[in-house]
DNA sequence: GTGTTAATTGTTATAATATAACATTGTGTA
DNA sequence: TACACAATGTTATATTATAACAATTAACAC
């Protein structure tokens, strides 16, 4: 087999930043990952954004779009990135990933009406949390 | 009836955002926005940010999320921003608003497992149009 | 009309998020 | 070894968005 080059294992600012993310186990954006991890030797933002991008790629973060942060993959058959939902409370900003059998196969399944072919979704929802709509 | 302020027309820089935004008919950014109302007298990106908030509040227009652009909505019906759906082609970047009563009904009364009560929803579609996949 | 409130505007400065460009080093494997 | 590619380090800069504050305008009650 010629030039199997795919990576097995996270490099070491990969690890770093997906240990950081594991750890604080909720959203949270690049700059306070950089802030955070800049004792383990990571110093400039693209070190962070480029662990990012490959830890999203494969599946062991998730980027929350409308929040610009990222968090931790808790589904563990999730491998890629390809169909992520979260609930979002819009007061305490608690995030949640979705993981609902029913949902996921219909949003697989979903056919655009303009023939188009989907390879990936996201779905963010949005209200209160059980607490948050107490108070 | 005291203090009804709801306010039925558009302000000046909210009507010339929107104005731009209907005619060039795709996702714009903020910046491209501002660059294209400037002879209108709109000066600071605070203008455009502002005007942009408003018209997504009041459903005229939509963002994207991941694109961080905005496009105007094409669902007549859509007075509030509370229920979207995307489809994005990864390659051209076109963006069109899917308007499938079978999936917002599902969304809408979707159920999350922890008992969140739900008043918004975003879901993105990513692959290929049919331009795209052909090439 | 006056007074009141909220929405909108104008303005400058700055914060927060993300990428470009380029040189260097590491890793797997033929 | 040499090759290909992945990852790193570094500086600078681009892009997206908000803070803070003063002034103006619009809608309504009286």
């Amino acid at each position: 087999m010629k030039h199997m080059h795919k990576q097995e294992n996270l490099s070491k600012n990969q690890q770093i930043v997906l240990d950081y993310i594991e750890k604080v186990n909720e959203p949270i954006k690049a700059y306070s990952i950089l802030h955070n991890v800049q004792k383990k030797g990571i110093k400039a933002p693209l070190q962070v954004y480029r662990a990012l991008d490959k830890l999203v790629e494969i599946g062991k973060i998730h980027k929350i779009e409308s929040r610009n942060a990222f968090v931790a993959c808790k589904n563990s058959s999730c491998q890629l990135s390809k169909a992520t939902a979260f609930s979002i409370c819009e007061s305490c900003e608690e995030v949640s990933e979705i993981s609902d059998n029913k949902l996921s196969k219909y949003l697989k399944s979903f056919q655009d009406k303009a023939g188009m072919k989907f390879k990936k979704y996201n779905l963010e929802f949005f209200g209160l949390c059980k607490k948050c709509s107490i108070k």
